[in-house]
DNA sequence: AATGACAGCAACCGCGGGTTC
DNA sequence: TGAACCCGCGGTTGCTGTCAT
């Protein structure tokens, strides 16, 4: 089926709006509302198409509309709700009261999205000098697959949304910032290191373990919010990240940790995340 | 002072979903 | 049932102001 024009192409103006037109719109909608944005400018007497006129009145004239710049835990918060919902601009504009998703969309694209990209450029650059210097220590013959985060082994009690943080934290996407934190050791560098030996130390630890644990801490510390963990959502990005997918472990319900950071296959896992958080009552429909 | 590059932002455009008839 | 219509969304464009040369 053929679609119909949104407007008349002839005699309707374009453009920048006048302080005149704005004055036209903004009586017209308050005195009789806009049920009916087609038939609006007609009615208004607005040489603009009803789309122009919706456009204008959701973007600018609303009364509820906060202008001046966003603040740093507005734009905290639409970064983690970028990185839950993607480009979904009215679905991020509707968490962020008086804000319009054209505005949040031009945010994004003029600061937050370059600001990111410097981070994931510093972090990227931090994590493969730290590598490198764990390579050197990193005994030749080793290949057990067991990785031991002595630096705290109480941290991965901590992994946490980052999707909320507190107003304090810096933009997300910081890429397993705890890369640099933490040394991860093989099974036979672990007992050197605490100075055990193999026949007298209690058996290693099975790979599953460390993976429950790392697991169920997941589901219990979500509300958690001061954490800088971060949760990485596609394998495509572990292939931009290599340094990150040498600490990648595969959980047994399938969920994939990279130091850090946890990807889930599903989005009932992100549901989850977000009702224990607390943070959001009520979650648009994927 | 002139001008080119760049950033910021308002507005446009096309598409898809929902509703009505 | 499907055509016609309306609305809202997201990507893109282009104007304007600012800064660097």
């Amino acid at each position: 089926m053929g679609r119909a024009p949104c407007c008349e192409k002839m005699g309707l103006k374009k453009g920048p709006w006048s302080p005149e037109e704005d004055r036209i719109l903004t009586n017209f909608i308050q005195n009789h509302g806009h049920s009916n944005w087609r038939a609006l400018p007609k009615q208004a007497g607005l040489l603009r198409c009803g789309k122009s006129c919706r456009l204008r009145w959701t973007n600018y004239l609303r009364p509820d509309i906060k202008r001046g710049n966003f603040t740093k835990e507005e734009e905290d918060a639409i970064i983690n709700l970028h990185e839950l919902l993607g480009n979904r601009w009215s679905a991020i504009a509707a968490k962020l009261p008086g804000r319009t998703d054209n505005e949040i969309k031009n945010v994004w694209h003029t600061h937050l999205k370059k600001r990111l990209e410097k981070n994931i450029i510093k972090k990227t650059t931090a994590s493969k000098s730290e590598n490198k210097r764990k390579k050197q220590i990193k005994p030749s013959n080793s290949s057990s697959s067991i990785i031991i985060d002595i630096a705290n082994q109480n941290q991965v009690a901590n992994y946490s949304s980052t999707i909320f943080p507190s107003s304090q934290q810096s933009s997300s996407c910081e890429i397993s910032s705890s890369l640099t934190d933490h040394t991860y050791m093989t099974e036979s560098e672990y007992y050197s290191y605490t100075g055990e030996d193999t026949a007298t130390a209690p058996p290693p630890i099975d790979e599953s373990f460390w993976s429950e644990v790392v697991e169920n801490s997941m589901t219990n510390s979500y509300s958690d919010s001061n954490s800088n963990s971060n949760i990485y959502d596609s394998e495509e990005k572990m292939e931009e990240f290599p340094s990150m997918s040498m600490n990648m472990v595969k959980t047994n319900s399938g969920k994939r940790l990279y130091g850090q950071c946890v990807v889930d296959d599903d989005m009932e896992f992100w549901y989850n995340v977000f009702v224990k958080a607390g943070e959001i009552s009520e979650l648009p429909e994927f």
